[in-house]
DNA sequence: CCCAGTACATGAGCAATAGTCATTGCAATC
DNA sequence: GATTGCAATGACTATTGCTCATGTACTGGG
């Protein structure tokens, strides 16, 4: 009779939608399968109707639908809201001015930035020009607001928030004599020249993590531009490793070929580090939830961290 | 961080708005005033903005304001989706006959059966016409669908829903010499004319209640129309009772007076009647809301039933 | 066809929290 | 300056939303 429909149920079946799964949407919302199929059973005996066909993939029921549809006009609407009340405890101004450390982040920084701008149209939004060794230093350095970081630092007046994490993998050509072995691991890449961006070395996690504990110290050759990278490991006068989903679109083209590094694989993290005393302030924590909604949303391959 | 607003705040906050008070707002949302006021507190703090200046009568503040704004454009987006699902399990159709018993009833009926008609365009909506003695009769011969009672009925195959309860008034003419007591007692009304609608006794509340247990028998008069009632009284033709809230209008023009019935008061109630089996049948329990929120908001000086 | 792998369902138990009750505090009004 | 009408507060309680552990159903590969 009473209605048991609240936002936290909308919010729940707009992320399964988006998500395709009960298990992957629970991740998203930091709760559990269990709640979820808990929260959908309590809906569909309240309303005496299935809301989902059960089927892999979980498929909507027309009344299924008719909440999502709900869910996704009403949602925006209540983010909107409460953003405007934000806006009038802190004001509607503000600078954010990002430091960025990792080239193909880039990809991601865009459109997150374009959605950000819609959002907050009066915060002034730039990214800190120039390559830097130490993005955090920019922020006591007052010249950025938040940095994008592959590595929390151990500083108190910082404040880490997860972005997502994601698996880099070695590129060989495809007739490169490596493309044959399921897994490269240190060893393979003594032989070879590896193509990198021009960063210190404690920027690349290849060899922070890889190389380097194994002694392994191939030849070197670097360049700004990733289509650059691509095109020399195409013409076998290198290998690289990056971001899976940042060549994602090249290896389906299949220039080149793609393959995990260490059976274990190699994982990289992002965080967005602010500045301790700001780490509440609205729109740096939209910003770092925008990002994340947009990365999950595009880039193939993607893991969120558990906090 | 996470965001707190669910529904239930959006609702609270609507109501409080149309109510204008916390105490009543609770009654409203069969609360407590102490449940509400937790609320509120909570979102103030959530939010680190107050949302009411707490002054008496309680205003909303800027930021109280941007929510109840989203509750009112929210909250109906949401029924209706609840009612495109109930239409989902029910079927769009449906049949509402309602028998009325209460002639003063059309004033808030008809109101009630416009803003039904337009979420349930589909339902066949008609009032069983000519007056009916016993309409809860109507539902057993299927020639009704609901019956709007004062009494609930002791009958386990109905339903009863309470609507509202209200004062009844009786009304003298001003220069009437009743008209200078400050409550009329049953024996006041020994040696007048009593004007009524010509319905049998039993469903008179002021002789049911007041009368007949203190052996009063005046003489009687009937007219079918409202108007004609009160011109009769204007013209001490006699003394007529009728429900407060359906002469307020005629009150504050002068033409007559009202008095209170007995200093206790005579009160009397408004249920819904409908089949047992169809209680939960979703058109039929809106119409119910829809009465009591009509209701609620134009007839002055109405109460609801706490159940 | 079986069996692993993956995903959803279910039930018990627990922890968070939304609500009530009883009281206090605060204003406005007579 | 009492009285009345509301809102705020704090302690306690009931509810319920969630997790954990497990069960069961569906899929795809050998």
């Amino acid at each position: 009779m009473q209605s048991l429909l609240e936002l936290r149920h909308l919010k729940t079946l707009l992320a399964i939608r988006e998500a395709g799964s009960l298990t992957r949407a629970a991740e998203r919302l930091y709760l559990t399968q269990s709640a979820l199929s808990h929260q959908i059973r309590l809906l569909e005996e309240h309303y005496g109707l299935p809301l989902f066909v059960r089927k892999q993939p979980l498929k909507l029921s027309p009344a299924g639908e008719k909440l999502v549809q709900l869910a996704s006009e009403v949602l925006p609407r209540v983010a909107a809201s409460e953003r405007d009340i934000a806006k009038l405890r802190e004001g509607e101004a503000g600078s954010l001015r990002i430091a960025v450390e990792c080239h193909t982040c880039f990809d991601w920084l865009m459109p997150a930035m374009d959605t950000f701008r819609e959002r907050w149209p009066e915060v002034e939004l730039d990214i800190v020009s120039g390559f830097h060794a130490d993005p955090v230093g920019l922020i006591f350095e007052d010249r950025a607001d938040l940095a994008i970081v592959s590595e929390r630092e151990d500083e108190a007046r910082i404040a880490h928030f997860p972005l997502f994490a994601y698996d880099m993998v070695a590129l060989v050509a495809r007739d490169h004599p490596l493309a044959d072995k399921p897994v490269l691991e240190a060893t393979d890449f003594a032989d070879e020249t590896l193509i990198t961006y021009p960063v210190p070395d404690d920027m690349l996690d290849l060899v922070r993590k890889v190389l380097r504990p194994a002694g392994v110290n191939p030849k070197r050759r670097t360049t700004e531009l990733t289509v650059a990278m691509l095109q020399l490991v195409a013409s076998r006068r290198g290998i690289a490793a990056l971001p899976r989903w940042s060549v994602q679109h090249y290896l389906e083209r299949g220039y080149i070929v793609a393959k995990p590094i260490t059976t274990a694989g190699l994982t990289s993290e992002l965080y967005a580090a602010v500045p301790q005393e700001r780490a509440d302030t609205a729109y740096l924590t939209e910003f770092v939830a925008i990002t994340r909604e947009v990365s999950l949303a595009s880039l193939p391959g993607i893991q969120l961290i558990t906090v």
